[in-house]
DNA sequence: GCAGTTGCCTAAAAGCTTTAGGCATGCGCA
DNA sequence: TGCGCATGCCTAAAGCTTTTAGGCAACTGC
């Protein structure tokens, strides 16, 4: 009948992606990519596990590219301008791959986290902060931090929190930056303990 | 046959937070929420319209709840003060109730969320900035900021994202807002366009 | 050109969603 | 107390997704 199209579990997970950032990550299923592919449904099941391992793969993919493009950004820069290209690429790629940004949200058991692309990209957070000196246990307070604002202020842009409302989101974040940069500069020393 | 059993729209939602609380707010269904109640699912069909409807129903009453807790912890504090409670509250929902929070995350259409409690706790949000005077476009930067925080942080939390591995969560928590604190209080003005 | 592997298929079971239509329970009213 | 009617929960059914088991045929290498 139909001659073999040539799946892969790579062609499979790209093919996912693409599908995460049509029609959200949420939304990505087996059967869809089959009927993308024109191909029954059982047939996918030699090139993945299951949905889970689909998606998984998705999100593993995400973060790698995610972490490639920081890579890239942070090249050659240090301090502010460093944390900016940062931010921007972390931003540019949410807007851009809404679907492929879910799926670096998408829960990993522990050992798939350890070995993903995602700790690659923490230890570039932590390296930007090499720009400004914090002492020690700071300086993973902060990383915690910048990871916060940054997966946070995506997210709720993304939710569509910040449209339909001045100022424009792009002002915003260009502030977020500033008063990133300006807090790193100024990080306060620990109080009192709270009660 | 069985007597009746006693559905409500405001029951199953109930319910149905409960169920994201125990189980995930993803993997909250109709069936389910039926099974707990010892009723054919097709009975479910007569109070909620459908799957969507139940966990837009399911976010309301999560986002009103968070609305209430804030509401009172505000209640005579000031400065950075009202920021600490307001930040704790908003953890501690979350970490109590991660099914509920996770429906505060649930993607309203405009209108509803309009006429959501998440509306009065942006208020609140921007209550607190009273405290420490920015001038107007500044502060809604400053508002669109803490929410990025609070949400990033307490995602990244949940997901696991800061376990294992010290310092603990509770002490970054502390320090982020200390952080946030001295940031408003030395919040940097606008600077030159970034390029 | 043959053997063997691999790839995609058919078949089937089980679960969730949603709609249509039916019976009876339990309420209001006489 | 008993009647009528509305409402609440049920049966039935179709459509979709996931996942497994087993089969045939098409490529690969010899």
């Amino acid at each position: 009948m139909a001659a073999r199209v040539g799946l892969t579990t790579e062609r499979l997970t790209r093919a996912g992606a693409e599908l995460a950032d049509e029609v959200g990550f949420a939304q990505v299923t087996v059967s869809e990519l089959a009927r993308r592919f024109d191909v029954k449904v059982a047939s996918l099941y030699s090139h993945v596990k299951n949905s889970h391992d689909l998606k998984t793969r998705i999100s593993l993919l995400a973060l790698a590219e995610l972490a490639d493009l920081a890579a890239e950004a942070l090249a050659g820069r240090a301090g502010k301008d460093a944390l900016a290209a940062f931010a921007d690429v972390y931003r540019d790629y949410a807007r851009e791959h809404p679907g492929r940004y879910a799926a670096t949200q998408f829960p990993l058991d522990p050992e798939t986290a350890a070995a993903s692309a995602g700790v690659r990209h923490a230890q570039m957070t932590r390296a930007i902060l090499r720009g400004y000196d914090l002492p020690e246990p700071e300086q993973t307070h902060a990383v915690r931090m910048l990871g916060s604002v940054f997966h946070g202020y995506v997210s709720l842009e993304l939710a569509g929190g910040f449209s339909h409302s001045a100022p424009d989101s792009e002002e915003t974040w260009s502030r977020v930056v500033d008063a990133l940069d300006a807090l790193l500069c100024n990080w306060p020393t620990p109080g009192p303990p709270r009660p």
